[in-house]
DNA sequence: TATACAAGATGACGCTACGTCAGTTTCAAG
DNA sequence: CTTGAAACTGACGTAGCGTCATCTTGTATA
């Protein structure tokens, strides 16, 4: 039999918790001096261990309470309840993942987050699912639909999305500082979009010209659930772009 | 101007949450009547919203009362902070769910749960993985450690191990009902996991033969993590295994 | 205008699994 | 017998509300 501060130090668990599982009957003491002191044994080290055990799996201490007093807990029904709460749980956590990573990524693009990113971010994941696939499917045709599974999201983190953003954010910083949109850094960038649009799309014009035009419209972005960009940004890439094709038509492409 | 219920009824937020956080400063109301009732407005409709938005988030309900006011929040380093968070717990609940599943699997193969189930559950995951790797190369040279990685699992939920463990289960339960090993259903069964094993592992008689070793021996199959199996079941696998061998060279294989 | 009834207000306790004092008692060694 | 460490009990705090209980206000109807 061992005080209860040597089991702590042997279990890990603080003696305090120690005390609390006493206090709730879930783990009692084998014994006690006359002093009242708590002694523990080798079947109480066993208790703690499944007691540790279960917990990792997630139970509740009154939980592992019935588990252990009751030789006919229903361990099928059990188990099973317990693996939906954690597959609830997990559903949560990626939701969660997923409105960090839109808000880095918003982070990345305006170099900055503002109340009203929020707001934008609120609206962009308040539609229901249902309701965003009709409006899509009111603008582009089947074809059209299959392509935009393929574009970019700033919930997702695959390499091409990040990619994007990186890019959305370059021209941004780059027209904040009042860089002419003819300028070489500014068309690089636009040739690299316009290269990942090709290797993403493939040859598509309509398409992207669609886009586009939902693009340059905050209304129609919203509705599409496209990330808001600034408008004075989105003046800058149109201008940039023109720039961009009456190049690529001057050198005969 | 709207009333707490009013608001309540449009932002699905019960009306003793909006009281709380009329109570702990994070949404006041706009006004109030003669009578001390809650009027809420535009703006407060709003600040409500991205509350629950960053509730959603993850953020906690003090941190969002900062972020909302303070404009010099640092947002690159709090939504790095939350992502760690959403990893660690994400980490936590995938080793429930591998916890669970063992459980789960360790019910298919004894046709239920016992608390010495548990207990040697807790030896299983209890020794430190570099433990069990250092233990593991004193028995297998290189070549089967590479093998040993393909082993089935009872936390794992790949086909391959499910169906290691129904047959388990089923040989269990043919075992408990006195079935002779003889029988085809056992024989089948035996087939079964021949084939299998020769799937997994190619041919590797040795490796196997240590395999087969260690299983027989409960304090080996501990040491070595190897999920624990009733010793009448180990013998009762042995005796058909020796008829499905000598079967197998009567028809001349 | 009196009344009834819904809706609102405040206050307090409950929940989980302990952490963290504070104040008192017991144990083991010297 | 003293002393210092260890143990004891009891109480409050935590996060984010749910759930009474009790009292007051707002509003529609008779």
């Amino acid at each position: 039999m061992i005080p209860i501060h040597e089991l702590a130090r042997q279990t890990g668990i603080t003696v305090r918790t120690l005390r609390y599982y006493d206090q709730i009957g879930l783990v009692e003491p084998g014994g006690k001096t006359e002093g009242g002191h708590r002694l523990y044994g080798e079947q109480e080290i066993k208790r703690l261990q499944q007691v540790q055990f279960l917990k990792s799996v997630g139970f509740r201490l009154q939980e592992i309470a019935t588990i252990l007093s009751d030789a006919k807990w229903d361990w099928t029904r059990g188990l099973k309840k317990q693996m939906a709460y954690i597959r609830e749980e997990q559903k949560k956590l990626s939701m969660m993942e997923n409105a960090v990573r839109g808000l880095m990524h918003s982070e990345t693009i305006e170099g900055g987050v503002k109340l009203s990113t929020i707001e934008q971010l609120i609206q962009l994941s308040g539609q229901s699912a249902e309701q965003k696939r009709r409006y899509r499917s009111h603008i582009f045709d089947e074809t059209e639909l299959e392509l935009w599974e393929r574009l970019p999201n700033v919930s997702s983190d695959d390499p091409d999305s990040l990619e994007w953003i990186a890019l959305i954010g370059q021209l941004n910083r780059l027209q904040a500082q009042d860089v002419p949109p003819a300028d070489a850094r500014v068309q690089r960038i636009l040739r690299r979009m316009d290269e990942k649009a090709q290797e993403t799309f493939g040859d598509a014009p309509e398409f992207l010209d669609k886009l586009w035009a939902a693009r340059m419209s905050p209304d129609e972005s919203q509705r599409l659930q496209l990330y808001p960009l600034d408008p004075p940004l989105l003046a800058f890439v149109e201008t940039a772009y023109a720039v961009y094709e009456q190049e690529r038509q001057q050198r005969g492409e």
